[in-house]
DNA sequence: CCCCTTTGTTGGAACGTTCCAATAATTATG
DNA sequence: CATAATTATTGGAACGTTCCAACAAAGGGG
């Protein structure tokens, strides 16, 4: 194994040339000599010279590096909006550090701060479970974007997710147009997202003058909450469910057919989110679909645009989301009077 | 927003005492004094002091960081290897940078890079597409361990790999043994592991005396790649399909559904990995599980302990996997005569 | 009571960069 | 051809830590 890795004065002792031009040249300052850039380019290739973040970030009080939270991994959902993410990052020359919660406030805690301790110059926050407090005490720290989650109230804060009450309305509007009318919302639990979600259920209901069918079963954003919150609704017998995520979704479809109804013959289901899985034909979900990417990407601009101008106003963008109908929904049939 | 953070400086003359004291309080040194532990926490948390890690790591000559590449994000596989090495290296008192090689070589290459920069001590490859040469150069500059792929061909590199060889024979022998004969493979692409995989299918049909019913249709790990092999497939009339992973299984299910046939009546369908989501209710996937949380851990631990012993001979795990069988695989049917 | 340990504590050098002010070399200007 | 302006280069300070050798203070043994 090598001893050490070259640093920047054995570039310059190479290139015959002081540390400082070696310091400009791979900065890619204007103001060096075709000459003397080229040498040291070469000497820097030769020794496999690679600058040490940690001294550059130490000298220059900033890091180009961002930090990025996701609430966990296991959702595809945030993979996806993870790449509009990254992409962007990487076209304006950042770093990213990714690290996951894990689905638990307290470790996302934990992360946050091994994040801030590598002097991240910002920080995005995919979906998270922290606390009004916690967040406005990261977000007074650091410049921070929040993505998914509507936590417009936070000051200095930016924020890009979609209208949940919306899209939840184009999924029971969409129920009622294929002629439903019992239709079950499965709750994806105490947090703001299902919260919202399961609220433009209730608005869309009440416009449709469905307010006494309306059914809310408490459920989870996982499968296995998914197919609980399912069998429970089945009770109420719908002849459709609207899920809180795809996920979920899915988990209700399982006990759905378990329970010996067809879907979408049967029981019409909508999932929520858009994650490409959805679209497998196996799977064949309809769902709202948001603009994952793009809500990841335009995170991104968000929290850059911040870098350069701290003290601007936060900027809240609600991207819209669009009904994607595929297998699982379908007209109402008429019960046969067996 | 606060001008500029604490440095250790501002903690040393709050609880005034040297900053050399602080920081050795602050590593839980025990030739501090009870008193002056006191006082100098106490300053650190009033003042909300956060050790620049940058700093830290240029000073020390060590970053107590490992770097950690993932092949994609997008294939939940990966986010469950990740639980395992997440969950061993933080107990270790590690942190953990993250980046994903977006299923790109070129890019891989740069994310390491990055990762270099950052000072990480050791690295940990989540499955890769690296070259051998890259490999080796990766595997001589840092400590590496490679999960998932079997390079043990690389000098001074640890490895924990499931067998795929094996996992394969085992898919091909519980299709035999529910009286399947024309089991066709549709294999992962040009890379290692697929290869491994096909080839335990050879060598069990083989055994079985059935390498003239031996057909293997190119694909890819992808649910599309599965869909259009598993199309492709059915032109052998196959009773049973042994599909290089879990995603691509689901979309060969999904082809062989659109067909007209039913799985597992008309045709049996086993997957290889065994993500979580397999085991979804709705999809109730037959499959060789590895152990992925396990391959994880092993993985972190390996490195850990090769960061002790730089000079150790190269570790090499393979851990066993397991079939679990589920609804998409069942006894052939007799063809009726029609 | 002096010296020797032991226990706590300290200042300074080092880590590998960036950045700035200062200098050297070159070219343009009158 | 001297001087000014420009262009290229440099040394040194700074960044916030850790680590080491050195020092001060407090007990303990002769």
């Amino acid at each position: 194994m090598s001893l050490s890795r070259p640093t920047i004065l054995d570039v310059a002792s190479r290139a015959g040339v002081s540390k400082s031009l070696v310091s400009l040249a791979l900065s890619g300052s204007p103001k060096v000599s075709e000459a003397s850039r080229a040498r040291i380019e070469r000497a820097a290739r030769e020794l496999g010279y690679r600058p040490n973040a940690a001294a550059r970030s130490l000298a220059a009080k900033k890091s180009r590096t961002l930090g990025v939270l996701v609430l966990d991994l296991h959702n595809p959902v945030f993979a996806e909006i993870l790449d509009g993410v990254q992409t962007e990052v990487r076209k304006q020359g950042f770093s990213t550090m990714l690290v996951s919660g894990g689905d638990d406030p307290a470790r996302e805690r934990d992360e946050i701060d091994t994040l801030l301790q590598f002097q991240i110059e910002g920080l995005v926050l995919i979906s998270h479970r922290l606390g009004a407090e916690s967040l406005r005490q990261v977000a007074g720290e650091i410049p921070t974007v929040t993505v998914t989650r509507d936590d417009s109230a936070i000051p200095g804060m930016d924020m890009v997710c979609n209208d949940d009450v919306a899209g939840a309305r184009m999924a029971v509007d969409h129920l009622v147009s294929l002629g439903h009318r019992r239709i079950v919302c499965l709750s994806g639990g105490d947090n703001p997202v299902s919260h919202a979600r399961a609220q433009g259920y209730r608005e869309a209901m009440a416009e449709h003058g469905l307010s006494d069918d309306a059914r809310i079963v408490a459920g989870g954003l996982t499968d296995t909450a998914g197919y609980r919150a399912a069998t429970q609704a089945l009770e109420y017998s719908p002849t459709a469910l609207f899920v809180a995520n795809d996920i979920a979704a899915m988990g209700a479809i399982a006990a759905v057919e378990e329970s010996g109804r067809d879907v979408p013959r049967d029981i019409s289901v909508i999932g929520y989110d858009g994650i490409r899985l959805a679209g497998l034909r196996s799977v064949n979900l309809t769902t709202v679909a948001q603009p994952l990417a793009e809500l990841g990407r335009l995170a991104a601009t968000r929290l850059l645009e911040r870098l350069e101008e701290p003290d601007r106003d936060s900027h809240h963008d609600r991207v819209s989301s669009q009904l994607v109908v595929r297998g699982t929904t379908g007209s109402v049939t008429p019960v046969p009077t067996s």
